[in-house]
DNA sequence: GCATTTTTTAATGTATACATTAACGAATGA
DNA sequence: TCATTCGTTAATGTATACATTAAAAAATGC
C-alpha cells in the first residue's frame, strides 16, 4: 500500500485513471460519443475534473474533444497502426542501442531476462494474455534501459493508443514463437555492448510485427478499432 | 484574415496561445514559478481557462504543474537537449526515407527547395534570425512530406521544447554553412527516391547538430535554459 | 534556545451558476 | 415544395464561490 492509497486522490486524477480504464477495456467503445455531463454523472463527480481529465486524454491521443458533439473515443485505423509501429520501431531501436552502450552489468539486465522467461512460459502454456502483458513489459523495460525519458513517455503514449486494437488481434495472430528469439538476441547484444546489433535486431523485430498486424487489420477490414 | 479572426476565440485557446508566446519569448523565464491567479489576472480572464491551458502545456512538456508551488516554466538542461535531438534525429530520418519513397513530383517538393533557397539567402546576408526560421521550416516541411501525422506532432512538440535554448545558442554557434549542403543533399535523395541516402544524410546532419549544440551548452555551463 | 504541535494562511481543487453558441427545428415567404 | 430566417434548445465555455489542503507562522512545552 503506497502513501497515495491512504490519502484521497484528486477527483481529476481519478477521472483520468477511470476513463483510461473504460477506454482500454472497450466499455467506452471506439468511435462512440459522450457528453461531459454523462461522463461526470457516471463517475459521480462534477464536470470540472472530468473536463480536465478529457483535456489530458486528448493530449495523449485517446479522445477527440469536439465541441457540441460530445467527446469521441478515438478509433484506430490500419494507417494509424502503421504510423505508431513505425515510431515505436525507430525509438525503441535507439533505446536498444543506448542500452547496449550504457554498459549495464548482469544485475541491471536481470529484470529484462526475467521478462523474457515469463514470455517463454506463457508461450508454453499457450496463455496469450500473459504473453501480451510480458511483451508489453519487455518493451517498456527496454525503453527504460535506454535512458531517454522522453522516449519512455512517447513509447508509453503510442502503446496506449494501440492497446485496444492489440487486444482484438491478439487471438487472431499466429503464435509469436519468433518474438522470443528476437528478444533474446536483443538482450544478448545489449549484454555484449553491441549497440549496432541490438538496434538492428530490434528494428527488424518491430518491422516484422508491424507488417503482420497491419495486414491482419486490413485483411479483416478492421478499419476502426 | 481567417474566419477565426472575426469571431471571438475561446479564452482557453487564447490563454494557450499567449502563454506559449510568453514562454518562447522568455517573458516567463525558464525555471520561474507562477500562480494560476497571477497568470489569470495578467491575461485578463478567470482561472478556469488558464488552468485548462496549463494542463495542455504540461502535456506538451513546457511547464510543470506543482500544486501549491506555482506552475514552473520547465527549464532545459544539456541532457534534455540531447534527449530531444536524439528523438528528432530518428523520427526526421524516417520521415526523410518515407518522403523519398512517396515519389513526390517536382511541384510537391518545390516548397522544400524554396526554403533551402531562403536559408542560403539568409546565410549570405548573415541574418541568423531568418536562417533559424527557415531551418525550422525545412524540418517541419520534411516531416510533413514524410506523411506520418504523429511524427509531425512529436517533432513539433520537441522543437517547441528547445525553442528558447536554440534562440540563446543561435548567435554563439559557428555559421552553419554545412547545414545547407546537407539539406540540399537530403532534397536530392528524396527527388531520386533514394530512401536510404535521404535517411542516412539527414541522420548525420542532425547528429552533428546535436553534438555542436550540446557541447556548446556544456562548455558555457548553460544548465538551465 | 530548540523542537514540536497547533493555528493560520494562501493556493489549488471542485461544484455550481451562468453566459455563450452551434445545431436543430419551426415558421415564414416565395 | 423548398429555401431561408429566426427562435429554441442543449451542450460547452467561463466565472465565481466554496472546500480542501499543504506550507508557513505562531504558540507551546521542554
Amino acid at each position: 500500500m503506497t502513501a497515495q492509497d491512504t490519502r484521497t486522490r484528486s477527483s481529476s486524477s481519478q477521472a483520468l485513471e477511470r476513463l483510461r480504464e473504460l477506454i482500454f477495456s472497450g466499455q467506452l467503445g471506439a468511435g462512440s460519443d459522450h457528453l461531459e455531463s454523462e461522463l461526470a454523472e457516471s463517475l459521480g463527480m462534477s464536470r470540472t475534473p472530468v473536463r480536465e481529465a478529457l483535456l489530458v486524454l486528448e493530449g495523449q491521443g485517446l479522445v477527440d474533444v469536439r465541441p457540441r458533439k460530445g467527446v469521441r473515443i478515438r478509433p484506430l485505423s490500419p494507417t494509424d497502426m502503421a504510423e505508431i509501429y513505425d515510431i515505436l520501431t525507430e525509438l525503441e531501436s535507439l533505446a536498444a542501442a543506448n542500452a547496449a552502450e550504457a554498459g549495464y552489468d548482469r544485475a541491471a539486465l536481470e529484470p529484462l531476462e526475467q521478462i523474457i522467461n515469463q514470455m517463454e512460459m506463457a508461450l508454453e502454456q499457450n496463455d496469450r494474455g500473459a504473453w501480451a502483458r510480458a511483451d508489453d513489459a519487455f518493451h517498456a523495460e527496454l525503453v527504460r534501459l535506454g535512458g531517454n525519458s522522453r522516449i519512455e513517455g512517447i513509447a508509453q503514449m503510442m502503446s496506449d493508443q494501440v492497446r485496444r486494437a492489440r487486444l482484438v488481434t491478439l487471438h487472431m495472430r499466429p503464435v509469436p514463437t519468433r518474438s522470443n528469439e528476437d528478444h533474446r538476441a536483443v538482450l544478448t547484444a545489449i549484454r555484449k555492448g553491441d549497440a549496432d546489433t541490438a538496434a538492428r535486431v530490434h528494428h527488424a523485430h518491430r518491422s516484422a510485427a508491424k507488417k503482420v498486424i497491419v495486414e491482419l487489420l486490413e485483411t479483416h477490414h478492421l478499419n476502426s478499432l
